[in-house]
RNA sequence: GGGAGCUUAGCUCAGCUGGUUCAGAGCAUCUGCCUUACAAGCAGAGGGUCGGGGGUUCGAACCCCUCAGCUCCCACCA
């Protein structure tokens, strides 16, 4: 005997070793066959499955299986990314918990540590995704510091800086003093932060009284000033150009200049300029020739140029400088002020700007084909309302600060020799050679050290998974590349539009001349039900493995999938996991229905043969949506909206309530055969979605031979179906929820057979639907007629009036509230329609079938009105 | 400050070309059922000025204007 509720846990991993060990994942280039690609959005090495993974690879997954059943080739490459930052810092902590410093440590220790953590934790989120089903060619597993991958990253390097689009410049860059390292601009998050506005009186030189006063929220930097700004239309400090101003504490003269950078009313209109400590202020001081005096350490600490307080952390050195200024006079007040400062986003430091030689990709030729070939829909973004960000961001990128001070990552392939002199090469011997070639000296070369930014080798990934020799000269790419490439569709968050999907794009131009995938899907961020992104330190993200274990992979697969169309955030709530497993468990209980008929060769009944006919119709139908929803990536839509319904509603509850023989009795093989077809092809669509209870009932519903799965099915395609019969349909459900309406408001049972007459002659009204009819409601009889009956409940549909004999059980009154107020309705409703059909404007302008509708409405209306009055007379 | 988007049932959201099925789904609520596949289920029901106001149109949840509220991205005036 079969339990009554399906049992996930084990049939999961049966089927997943299954696929694997009969290889069915593994893709390989077929001529015969279209290829179907996708690259997962590798994560970091250092990753656990987290929600936004699982809805991620969900959706990935659905394209691939169900690519794979349309018989294409379909290749899923998974993989990890190094993320430099990110696995450095773990790896940091690490070794800080095991009392080694990194600073103790050289950058060949260093590597080895992380090595070994890489290759203990490394592996860890792909075993995870085997649990989700994930059906990936593990065979082709990358990791974005695989040796010829990394081989790769650093010929590209050395090709664009061939081609004059990598430089080396001074620059203002974002500086994280607890990472020590330089970060992009989009590693950085503002937040709004509370401080102060210090209000600092400067002396002017050769004054004894006058002062000139700033407002600034960081006075630990005023040993950094270079001048004081003023705008050159405000005459309150007009007299006061080209004088100088005395720095407090540390009496150094500066000169006040005019430059209309300045905003006039806020603070007091006078700016300090601290060009090595501010991004505009350094502009400024280009500007102005200013010297830059830069005073901080890169951990943030004051350094010897700042006369004062060397040593201190720039925020204790803030408050100590405060005091100092006021106890010196030179502070004239403290305003509390809202401020928005920059946080890195990997160690939550303040930013500090600063000032440090850095590497860099011109970006303004490169992006070009990028930002023409998504704006001209060459290249798809969906939901298309990304489109604007994208064009906004690409058409005001900035220039690449590609190198990061970190030692886990690629390594800049630059040297230096003693006189400081650069050399950008493969190896030191190539260096050396270049160094001698342009009579340079070359011994005791340095390498540089820091390694390149994240993004700089996950740019290349549609590429690099299948071909990492094809960056170097005159090489055309190997024929997974060739087959594989250009990609389909690109499954992501749409917080890393920028950071990578662009720059994947401009990598996709710049080495194949082509785009590295056609369509872009971006999913929405997992929040929980207070609508928080779901995080680990808020501690609201539940463990999708325990998820899995709890209610099986297929069920958290649809859970998440429900009310998740692109671009929009999902607000998560276990509920929706739960109605996954309810729906797991329907199908498991249909199955059970189906196996349990003993199958004998009778005659089949007319209402099987119309159940059959409807359900084939129906079945086309909702294969022809789900062809829509699929082509528009409705992938929420076609889960919900068609094949949930379809299995549920018309397969279970109406189909299967159809032929269903008496309990006890057999099934005709006729409506068997065709059952367990219909079965096949439910399955098989909901295969995608949900494939481990899709491929167990497959092979529960027939004996298979070996490699007959599901998962290489061909996929149902949709054919030309009947409306009239769905019509027909429609109108007899109409009927039978009707009954059981009265039946419910009547307190009758169900297992109480009742008498339906039709006051119409027309006997062929119900069509084919007559046995169905009798059957889902438990109709004795159905009676056709012109029929008068009073001691009945009546109820009208269409056009046509029924009656259910009530004898003795009918009130009158009751009978009576009910039929007016539907009449009520039903007047009113004549009276908007009769306003419309009267309108010439309306009936002159409108297309003839709107009428044609509005006409029929008013004809539906009259009869049922008409029906109601009789039915009133009658009681 | 620049840009994008959202506001529809108690909640989360659909509503795809302005017109059949247009005011929908699921959850929640209520009523009745342990009816031999399924109580993780079955049969039903109630619930809405489509954020406010104005306009275009024969016709608006949908197009335009405006006001209000919310969200996200980008930039960062010390």
């Amino acid at each position: 005997m079969l339990s009554t509720k399906y049992n996930p846990s084990e049939v999961e991993n049966k089927w997943y070793s299954y696929w694997v060990e009969n290889g069915f994942f593994n893709a390989k280039p077929n001529p015969e066959k279209e290829a179907y690609t996708i690259v997962i959005p590798p994560p970091n090495v250092t990753g656990v499955l987290h929600m936004g993974h699982m809805l991620n690879n969900t959706i990935q997954d659905i394209l691939v299986r169900r690519a794979r059943m349309q018989g294409k080739e379909a290749c899923w490459v998974p993989g990890t990314d190094h993320a430099s930052i990110a696995t450095e810092s773990k790896v940091v902590s690490m070794l800080r918990e095991r009392g080694i410093k990194k600073s103790d440590l050289s950058r060949e220790e260093f590597l080895k540590y992380a090595w070994e953590w890489k290759e203990k934790y490394g592996g860890i989120i792909l075993e995870q995704l085997k649990k989700l089903g994930a059906s990936c060619d593990w065979n082709r597993t990358k990791f974005t510091m695989d040796p010829d991958y990394y081989e790769a990253v650093i010929d590209v390097f050395i090709d664009l800086h061939k081609k004059g689009y990598i430089y080396r410049g001074m620059r203002m860059v974002n500086w994280d003093p607890v990472g020590k390292t330089a970060l992009s601009d989009d590693e950085v998050i503002h937040k709004d932060v509370q401080s102060k506005l210090y209000y600092i009186k400067y002396a002017i030189e050769g004054s004894k009284d006058e002062f000139i006063t700033i407002a600034t929220v960081r006075p630990e930097t005023i040993m950094a000033d270079a001048a004081i700004c003023i705008n050159p239309n405000d005459e309150r400090y007009k007299h006061l150009n080209g004088k100088k101003a005395i720095i407090p504490l540390i009496n150094r003269a500066i000169p006040i200049i005019e430059d209309d950078y300045v905003t006039m009313d806020f603070g007091t209109g006078c700016l300090k300029v601290t060009p090595a400590h501010d991004m505009n202020d350094y502009e400024l001081g280009r500007k102005h020739k200013l010297e830059v005096i830069d005073i901080l350490n890169e951990d943030g600490t004051l350094n010897a140029k700042a006369q004062i307080l060397i040593g201190e952390d720039r925020f204790i050195a803030r408050k100590k400088i405060a005091k100092e200024l006021e106890e010196k006079n030179c502070l004239s007040k403290v305003e509390e002020y809202k401020s928005n400062v920059g946080f890195s986003e990997r160690t939550d430091a303040v930013i500090e700007p600063r000032l440090s030689l850095q590497w860099f990709l011109k970006m303004e030729t490169i992006t070009k084909p990028a930002l023409e070939h998504v704006m001209n829909d060459d290249i798809q973004i969906i939901p298309p309302k990304f489109k604007n960000t994208y064009n906004h961001w690409m058409s005001n990128v900035r220039d690449w600060c590609i190198s990061r001070q970190l030692w886990w990552g690629h390594r800049i392939p630059a040297w230096y020799n003693e006189d400081g002199e650069i050399a950008v090469a493969k190896t030191e011997a190539e260096a050396v050679q270049q160094f001698k070639v342009q009579g340079s000296k070359f011994s005791n070369l340095k390498q540089d050290q820091d390694v390149m930014d994240t993004w700089f080798s996950s740019w290349l990934w549609p590429i690099a998974v299948f071909d990492t020799s094809v960056f170097k000269d005159g090489n055309k790419g190997n024929a997974d590349l060739n087959y594989f490439y250009p990609t389909n569709d690109l499954v992501t968050a749409p917080e890393i539009l920028f950071f990578w999907v662009a720059r994947m794009i401009i990598a996709g131009y710049e080495y194949r001349s082509e785009m590295p995938f056609k369509n872009v899907y971006l999913t929405g961020i997992v929040r929980d039900k207070q609508g928080r992104k779901m995080s680990k330190s808020l501690g609201n993200s539940p463990d999708p493995l325990d998820l899995i274990s709890n209610f099986g992979a297929d069920a958290v697969r649809a859970g998440m999938l429900y009310s998740s169309p692109a671009g929009n955030d999902l607000p998560y709530d276990e509920d929706l996991i739960e109605r996954g497993r309810n729906f797991t468990n329907k199908i498991w209980n249909a199955f059970r229905l189906v196996k349990g008929w003993a199958v004998e060769p009778l005659t089949q009944p007319e209402e099987s043969k119309i159940a059959i006919e409807w359900f084939e119709s129906k079945l086309n139908q909702s294969l022809a949506e789900l062809e829509d929803h699929f082509a528009k990536f409705r992938i929420s839509d076609a889960l919900n909206l068609v094949t949930y319904k379809l299995i549920w509603d018309d397969f279970c509850a109406l189909y299967l309530e159809m032929i269903k023989p008496e309990f006890g009795k057999p099934i005709d093989a006729d409506t068997y055969n065709k059952t367990i077809g219909f079965f096949e092809s439910v399955l098989k669509v909901l295969h995608p979605f949900m494939p481990f209870i899709t491929e167990e009932l497959w092979h529960e519903l027939a004996d298979r031979k070996e490699k007959d799965c599901i998962l290489v099915a061909s996929w149902p395609t949709p054919k030309a179906f009947n409306t009239s019969i769905l019509d027909q349909g429609n109108f007899a459900f109409e009927l039978i929820t009707e009954i059981r309406n009265t039946r419910n408001a009547k307190g009758l049972s169900p297992k109480e057979a009742l008498r339906l007459l039709v006051n119409s002659n027309d006997s062929s009204l119900l069509k084919s639907f007559g046995g169905v009819v009798k059957k889902l409601s438990n109709l004795s009889e159905v009676a056709f007629g012109t029929v008068s009956v009073s001691n009945a409940t009546s109820f009208v549909i269409k056009s046509t009036e029924f009656f259910i004999p009530m004898e003795g059980k009918i009130d009158a009154a009751k009978e009576r509230e009910t039929i007016l107020k539907d009449l009520e309705y039903q007047r009113g409703f004549m009276v908007s329609v009769d306003k419309k059909l009267s309108n010439e404007k309306f009936v002159s302008s409108a297309p003839p079938q709107v009428i044609e509708i509005e006409r029929k409405k008013k004809a539906d209306a009259e009869t049922k009105i008409k029906a109601l009055e009789e039915s009133l007379a009658r009681l």
